[in-house]
DNA sequence: ACCTGAACACCGTTCAAGT
DNA sequence: ACCTGAACACCGTTCAAGT
């Protein structure tokens, strides 16, 4: 009876692609990436599941577009001027930080990035620090690739061992020493630092000359 | 009527764990990770669904266990006395052989890993070598953890690309330039010839005393 | 333009029961 | 010790039809 086609107070609008992103991401943090089905998201929606294919592709192209919105962060404000090592290590960290914001978005983003279906995070600002610098476009994509492989690999671990031990430890695997859980300062923020460190120790005497050459296209 | 209890000719033959394994692998080689189900793998054996979990805890135990034979190759015949950064080298491009060497591994093994549900691969060479050489066994770790998180990522994302534009490339996402695909000498293996030489002049400048100190941790 | 209802062709896992 | 049969509680996706 009363007019609804205004979003007053509660549900029976109708919704974007935006809302349908913005609610998977919000779903992602609760659930988790195992618990996030199209079924439960279209719950969460107050929509019949088939009604999500209206406003997205499949489920890997809606997985996509949360990706591309927990990278966000990484691509923002520049004011650069940095060297390329540094510009490196700045990106990774901000990448880093990025993918730990959601839950499971390691992995999310690594699916994603696997299938080609989200541009790698640091090779657009990696490579406009090259050419404010005169260095090579190739080169700034060795250490973007070098730098994305790594954080999201090292991060997609740190996560699920995160939520492992989070959830009670338990049963079987490998195992992880049950050590200081507690303040977000787990131990491996270390092997973090110190293997990126060693990744841009490598860029830094690449740019000085040293050791290897960039690609260079044989024949 | 006639005695079925050793496996002559055909079926019929009680099954072992491992014989589960190999035919998930090589159920995996066959149709890919996303067609590897538990049902699927049953009829492959000539066996209920319900039959595997007798075998195997889980699907994703069954996966490590997969993986772990996928890795084997990784730590096979060591005769080493190389430097840190030569062997690092070396397995590297070992771990990248083997997970090419069936279709989705770098997937399949990316997951395990991040579970905790296999051991890395590059840590027990490596730090052998670390031993050998008086190096401490945290910088063997670092390195390690650089190599495998790279090559496990570019891998997965190879794999992909390789299986996309095998089938077809069709639509959607950023797209792969369809070039020389022809002779397995896709031009990507030049990015990962590139980045992996960086990370190894990371190691060589670290080994030698440069930029950067192994983890030392704080406080 | 946006959504419902109903269906299709699947999943992983459990568990009593058989041999 | 190893496996079957049957069930439970789900999946992603399609498509005609409604408004």
């Amino acid at each position: 009876m009363i007019a609804d086609d205004s979003n007053r107070g509660g549900r029976a609008t109708r919704r974007s692609r935006d809302d349908v992103v913005d609610a998977a991401l919000d779903l992602l943090d609760r659930v988790g990436l195992p618990d996030l089905s199209m079924r439960r998201l279209a719950d969460h929606l107050g929509v019949q599941p088939s009604a999500l294919y209206w406003h997205v592709e499949n489920k890997q192209q809606l997985l996509a577009a949360v990706s591309a919105r927990i990278l966000g962060p990484v691509s923002a404000d520049h004011a650069d001027g940095a060297t390329l090592d540094v510009a490196a290590r700045d990106v990774a960290v901000r990448l880093h930080d990025s993918l730990l914001a959601y839950r499971d978005g390691a992995e999310v983003v690594s699916s994603s990035l696997a299938l080609g279906l989200v541009e790698p995070p640091a090779h657009a600002r990696l490579r406009a620090v090259a050419l404010e610098r005169g260095e090579p476009a190739a080169l700034a994509d060795t250490i973007g690739d070098a730098i994305t492989h790594f954080v999201v690999g090292f991060t997609f671990h740190q996560q699920q061992r995160r939520s492992a031990d989070a959830w009670g430890a338990a049963s079987g695997g490998v195992a992880a020493s049950p050590e200081r859980i507690a303040d977000g300062d787990d131990g491996d923020d270390d092997g973090f630092t110190a293997a990126l460190d060693l990744i841009i120790a490598g860029a830094t005497t690449v740019l000085a000359g040293g050791a290897t050459q960039h690609p260079a296209p044989r024949r």
